[in-house]
DNA sequence: CTGTTAGCGCTTTCAT
DNA sequence: ATGAAAGCGCTAACAG
């Protein structure tokens, strides 16, 4: 491996010049620096980050830490992330925690192993506390995205979730629904508190009772099918929901699976609305009437604010940005019969 | 931050002794053992990878350079090496070069520069045989998913580009198509190339010809759409293709977006099947017939096989792994007048 | 403007 | 079974 050293004898100059040269520090001679340049170059030097960091205190590492990849939220998240990243000479680290403090604990050692500079993270659950704990205690800097823990304070970017869930309430219930059921996520996460305080105030504002037994809970990952059908059982026929909202795509996709089996058809006999996008392509056959969240630029906006607090170019107090959602009705809750209006 | 030094003053050994310690190294007297993990705990000791891999020569980071991390065959494809390296402790660096060398050439670089333990790639063109010299320069293992350098070889893992193909023309053929247009990728990629040929030679085999102007060359990328509309434009209309074969995800729902465009039906007026899913989540509007490729194994075996090299736990020969996809027919090919069939 | 010295945190090598 | 010395590749701090 050709290290400055070897760069140094080659060029009759001593190795802190050499540095010098590759920091291009100002008050270095041109002649020399010329030449130096020159030998860098013949010998195709690359300067080993392992051991620039052990001086510096820097990696230029910094780590994405997300439920699952292969949500279309968090893909779209992650490409904001890295094209930020790059953008300001950082690598990305990535990491999915499958909504489990055990993984995300895990991986939270790891990073701090590796000494990475900043850790982009969506909690995994309130339970991250201890993870982000020992983040603070060793002096990382992160950044929430989508979810926080009000228990550790942090700079954040997340969703306007109670607005938006107003939002598709309110248009549900503009379509004449009363009974309309919310299959939401797991208590244990913020965003999915705040879209059901939204969801029963909302109600009670048009003078809707929320029914408990529509308010069902699920978990956040792909299969949640099973107990969706199992819920819709377990109601009586009588006061079956007539809408449901749902609290992210894979929930959404995993209604009208289970709606499907049960040979229910959207949205003439149920209506159905979810956050965030299932299709993560141009729309080609759109049917899902959805809150799209800007997940792109949470990632992207995520990222800059944690560069910021690593450059320590960011401001002393926790900067909390929410970013607006937009409703995008389509099919899923649009009967026949009301197209017109 | 603590150190094996401030481990050492407070246990009352040397510092290799709790070198050895953290590294089970064997000869370690059972009590003083037992007193460093003491105290290696109760300071919350962390190693500093840093460091480590100054003397060890090793990071344990690898990295996975891919087109565009949005695009689900992809995500999937991170997905499965993200598990594997996951498992056998390693962590991985993401990039997303568009399709484009010299943003491979620049992540190339971060990476020798970071000094990665190895890198799984899909390399962005034919001309990425610059990047990959490099690496092989520098001595740092890589394995190609998806797409092959032929000129540099290396373990891969593929899938089974030319039956693949054969069967999805076969199936269009089998419907009574005899005008079938190709909209592949640009022909500097292997994959694409591959698929060209088994095309041309299953038209040849069921007596069709292949007429130059059904073949179309765009990007691979996500906004096909216009290019695929202009071609479309630039046909006689008695000549016009009644099905086409798409050679990615993107160009298959850009194709339908262009179809929708130009008011033509799927499958009535042509039939459309693609390459890959378009849909990452459980089917619940299926529509596209799709040869869909296991992209999570891709990852996952190539992210073994690339371990396995770097550990010197691999044959001297190059590997070639090749997958075979499965064909899922779906209603973008099957008119209704059909469907009995 | 350039060079020398020391040290980042750890491990390898050789002693004891 | 344990320790001392040296060095991985680089840079901060000081010297000249």
């Amino acid at each position: 491996m050709v290290t400055i050293y070897d760069i140094a004898k080659k060029a009759g100059v001593s190795p802190m010049t050499v540095s010098r040269v590759i920091n291009r520090s100002p008050l270095i001679k041109e002649s020399t620096r010329m030449k130096v340049e020159q030998v860098l170059r013949e010998m195709d030097y690359l300067p080993n980050k392992q051991a620039r960091s052990l001086t510096s205190r820097e990696t230029g590492l910094v780590s994405l830490v997300i439920p699952d990849i292969s949500n279309p939220f968090f893909t779209n998240v992650v490409r904001g992330a890295e094209d930020k990243a790059l953008q300001l000479g950082y690598q990305l680290i990535l990491g999915n925690t499958d909504e489990n403090k055990d993984k995300e604990a895990k991986y939270t050692e790891m990073l701090m192993s590796t000494r990475v500079d900043g850790v982009l993270i969506v909690p995994a659950s309130d339970e991250s506390e201890d993870n982000m704990k020992k983040l603070v205690k060793r002096g990382i800097p992160f950044v929430y995205v989508d979810r926080t823990l009000d228990a550790i304070p942090a700079d954040s970017v997340k969703g306007d979730n109670y607005n938006t869930t107003r939002l598709l309430v309110q248009h549900l219930i503009q379509l004449g629904h009363k009974r309309i059921a919310f299959i939401n996520g797991p208590r244990y996460l913020s965003n999915t508190r705040e879209r059901a305080l939204a969801f029963r105030e909302t109600m009670g504002l048009h003078e809707l009772e929320t029914n408990p037994v529509y308010m069902f809970e699920t978990h956040l990952k792909k299969d949640s099918m099973e107990e969706i059908i199992d819920k819709w059982a377990s109601l009586q026929s009588v006061e079956r929901p007539t809408a449901i909202l749902a609290a992210n795509n894979f929930i959404g996709v995993n209604t009208l699976r289970a709606l499907q089996a049960l040979h229910l058809q959207v949205p003439d006999d149920v209506a159905v609305a979810c956050f965030d996008d299932p299709d993560i392509i141009p729309d080609y056959n759109p049917f899902l009437t959805v809150a799209k969240q800007p997940a792109y630029d949470m990632g992207y906006l995520g990222m800059q604010l944690l560069i910021e607090r690593i450059q320590g170019t960011a401001p002393a107090s926790h900067r909390k940005i929410i970013l607006p959602a937009e409703i995008v009705i389509r099919r899923s809750t649009l009967r026949a019969d009301l197209n017109s209006s």
